[in-house]
DNA sequence: TAAATAGTGTCTCTAAGACACTATCAT
DNA sequence: ATGATAGTGTCTTAGAGACACTATTTA
């Protein structure tokens, strides 16, 4: 690598796609922006990355003070640096996507109040501030792809969970209805996904399910195909 | 995004894991440091990214000037960050992986002189500037994923190539032997991955093959299993 | 005609897709 | 008893894995 010349400054962010299921329905976490450029659009939760501290934990720490989310699953998703995706200066942004069951609220903080989940669905894109429509499609689609050959989707679940909200999660991000028969087999076959966590769901009309834990496996393979 | 606190200057790089195959061995394009630190150490091609230009951009633009090799098939890889990474400044390197043609031949440029492809199993990790062995690292791992849900692998061969050598390309990424028939019926019957270019070889020997050119499609769908 | 490489066909086995009924709870 | 949700088994089919012989060229 030749170091030669000059190293022009930049500015270094991290964006967040955080993303979750409510209702069904995949939410991403989306911050009102208070000023210039784009003040009052919708944001990705991000900031600078400060000059002695790591990427990732720059990202969890934009996360905790903008959000008071705290995340399970974090991964780099990719970097984002088009000379002009800010208008004041130049900035290359990296960007994470982050995984969080249902549970997790926006909680008051620094500029907690305003933070919200949004449904990634019926979010229209140009309601977003820089390239951040661009950013949040990359991270559904990475989410997407990662469902296929990795346990990912415990990520989006409590600690306890039924087959079914495991099928639940799989279906939002897909969009599609998966077969309730098939889909238990390949969970409860392929070793390591998931594990008996010893009880029954309680939330009566109906029978109660069982209850299943995240197993030791990350990868699935063979994977569930979409 | 919160943008009140100051933003702290960073350089940003592009470092380039360039990928090809000689001899049905993964080979990777590294060039020799001539400058402080690791000096004489090997690294990756790359350099800092100018005031208005597009990271990929950068990315071609250093791996012509330090190597005179022109890529095919580029893709962003991943970004490395980590304070301590370069010891003179704070650099955070935006990562991408290139694959070229076995005929590629690094070509005297500005710095050409230094740049040589290089065994990618038998390199020493420890010969490696900076955090290059882990890019490298996640780079090959990166290809070798690639080559299973998409039609990559034709970015290794010349324009013209037969199946045998699409598979010697499968077999010196993964490190394994494909059964020559199950691999010709996959890539013959997987829609859109080659097309018949209606000649055959003459490089005597043995009976003559066919030659393909890549088909228009990118994903392959069932894929080729490792 | 021998050595080298190309090209093909069949059987088996794994796993996904389609599909309907019984079980257990609350009301 | 009814409504709601959980849980399971079988048949079919697509496609991967294993495997051996014939075809075409050069020396």
């Amino acid at each position: 690598m030749t170091r030669t010349k000059a190293h022009p400054p930049f500015a270094v962010t991290v964006d967040l796609v955080v993303l979750t299921v409510i209702d069904d329905a995949l939410n991403v976490l989306l911050v009102q922006r208070g000023e210039q450029p784009f003040a009052g659009s919708l944001a990705l939760p991000g900031g600078f990355v400060e000059p002695d501290e790591d990427l990732v934990v720059a990202a969890r720490r934009e996360l905790a003070e903008e959000t008071g989310v705290r995340v399970g699953h974090i991964e780099q998703l990719a970097t984002y640096g088009a000379p002009k995706r800010d208008p004041r200066m130049r900035v290359v942004s990296v960007a994470y996507v982050a995984m969080v069951p249902q549970a997790a609220e926006p909680r008051a903080g620094t500029d907690a109040s305003a933070a919200s989940w949004r449904r990634a669905d019926t979010l229209r894109p140009s309601k977003l501030a820089f390239d951040h429509a661009r950013i949040l499609r990359d991270g559904v689609e990475r989410a997407r792809a990662k469902l296929e050959y990795t346990t990912l989707a415990t990520a989006f679940c409590s600690p306890d969970f039924t087959i079914a909200e495991l099928r639940s999660v799989y279906e939002a991000i897909w969009g599609e209805r998966l077969d309730p028969r098939n889909f238990s087999r390949k969970v409860l076959t392929s070793e390591g996904f998931v594990e008996a966590a010893g009880g029954l769901t309680t939330r009566g009309g109906g029978r109660p399910a069982r209850l299943y834990r995240a197993g030791p496996a990350t990868e699935l393979d063979p994977p569930i195909r979409r």
